[in-house]
DNA sequence: AACGGGTGCAACCGCGAATCC
DNA sequence: GGGATTCGCGGTTGCACCCGT
């Protein structure tokens, strides 16, 4: 059996929000809470159909607003037409009762269609756009780095990576990941979905893999970067085989790696309460380095932009194949999930308490304890109760 | 000026989990 | 306990805007 929609599809109104539905809604939700989202709708006046209820003698929406002397009803107009009359005297009480349908005049005008947002588009409207602790415009470098470093962990778990940047949204995040990140990535030669130079990538199909299946290969593990895999590897392989594997850079070293880049100028350092985070290059785009913070281990980060640390850590033993490496990544999530329910549970008693994600959770649900902490007292019309005593 | 492609972002959809009754 | 309902999440779509031709 499948889930009932949360409202009527022929009655709901989509499309972009206006002004002024989103001032009712903010208000409403500012006076109300947020308890119930199917209701909201419906009590922040966002339909006409009220106007019936509250003024059943009037035949027209101007006659309703000449009727309310007390000033409880306004009348929108948009590119020329009625739109909405918005009724606020009765908001926090009761309507008055329903007078016999023969008393009632037919509605003067149309009603204009779909007049409800169903209360699901106004959850996603207040918590993607509306609500007064959001930051809107342009992510910062922080942001960004922020956003790459849990995602080369986390996946596409967009609510736990928003959850690490305060004032904004998986929707924003997974916007600003798919719109920018991932091409700025891309363009540096390093595959979103793995987080590893496509070198690196590279290096392995080619020593593990006969040309003919290199192809079907990339396919599989790069699905849309296929293009740029067998692009590197038409344009990169002589490059490979000129690289002395006999005797590699001791700077290419993965730990003197990892001292070199946090040494240079302009590098970002990431303090997760467990450790430092160093990550990646201000100035030239992204670098990864390993490290021992929580979130961190050789396998995943030894990644670089450099081909040619990838490919003489390629020449010490290709490990991985690529299917092995998407294991090690999943098992990397597992891990880290492991690790954030554990600090969930330890909780006020110390331990690792001070995580990042701990606090985050942790002022997650002050927040929503305060928002369901009102004391509602709403009023819930039925639509069709509206309309057959009017017709 | 008109057109078309690219881009960014808001909004929608469908599913699973959580909660309610 | 189980069905009904609500919520939250990730993927996808639609559309306004920009820019080049």
């Amino acid at each position: 059996m499948g889930r009932i929609p949360c409202c009527e599809k022929e009655n709901v109104k989509r499309g972009q929000w206006t002004p002024e539905e989103d001032n009712k809604l903010a208000s409403y939700i500012a006076q109300h809470g947020t308890r119930n989202w199917r209701l909201i709708p419906k009590n922040a006046v966002l339909s006409q159909l009220y106007m019936y209820f509250m003024f059943p003698y009037c035949i027209s929406p101007v006659e309703a607003f000449v009727s309310s002397l007390d000033g409880s009803c306004r009348i929108l107009w948009s590119r020329g037409r009625f739109e909405e009359l918005v009724c606020t005297a009765y908001f926090d009480r009761r309507p008055p009762p329903v007078v016999p349908r023969s008393r009632c005049q037919p509605p003067p005008l149309k009603p204009l269609g779909a007049t409800f947002r169903c209360g699901k588009s106004c959850r996603l409207r207040w918590t993607n756009y509306l609500r007064p602790d959001l930051k809107h415009g342009q992510f910062s470098d922080a942001e960004e780095h922020i956003i790459v470093k849990f995602h080369s962990v986390l996946g596409n778990r967009w609510s736990l990576i928003a959850a690490q940047l305060p004032g904004r949204t998986d929707n924003d995040v997974k916007n600003y990941w798919n719109t920018k990140l991932k091409k700025k990535l891309s363009g540096m030669g390093i595959d979103p979905v793995t987080h590893k130079p496509f070198s690196h990538l590279m290096a392995e199909i080619t020593t593990t893999l006969n040309p003919p299946q290199v192809s079907h290969l990339a396919e599989a593990a790069l699905g849309c970067f296929k293009d740029e895999m067998l692009h590197l590897l038409t344009k990169k392989r002589v490059d490979l085989n000129q690289i002395n594997f006999s005797s590699p850079n001791p700077n290419h070293n993965p730990n003197n790696f990892n001292q070199t880049v946090d040494n240079e100028a302009g590098k970002m350092k990431l303090d997760n309460g467990n450790g430092i985070m160093k990550l990646w290059d201000m100035g030239n785009g992204f670098s990864y380095g390993s490290s021992s913070s929580s979130f961190g281990n050789d396998e995943r980060n030894e990644g670089s932009a450099s081909p040619a640390v990838a490919a003489w850590r390629g020449h010490g033993g290709i490990r991985t194949s690529v299917a092995e490496t998407a294991a090690a990544g999943e098992e990397e999530r597992r891990k880290l999930k492991g690790e954030v329910m554990e600090q969930e549970e330890i909780g006020s008693e110390g331990g690792r308490g001070d995580g990042m994600m701990m606090m985050m959770r942790r002022q997650h649900d002050q927040h929503q304890q305060h928002a369901f902490n009102v004391d509602n007292d709403l009023w819930d019309l039925q639509a069709d109760d509206l309309i057959n005593h009017m017709v």
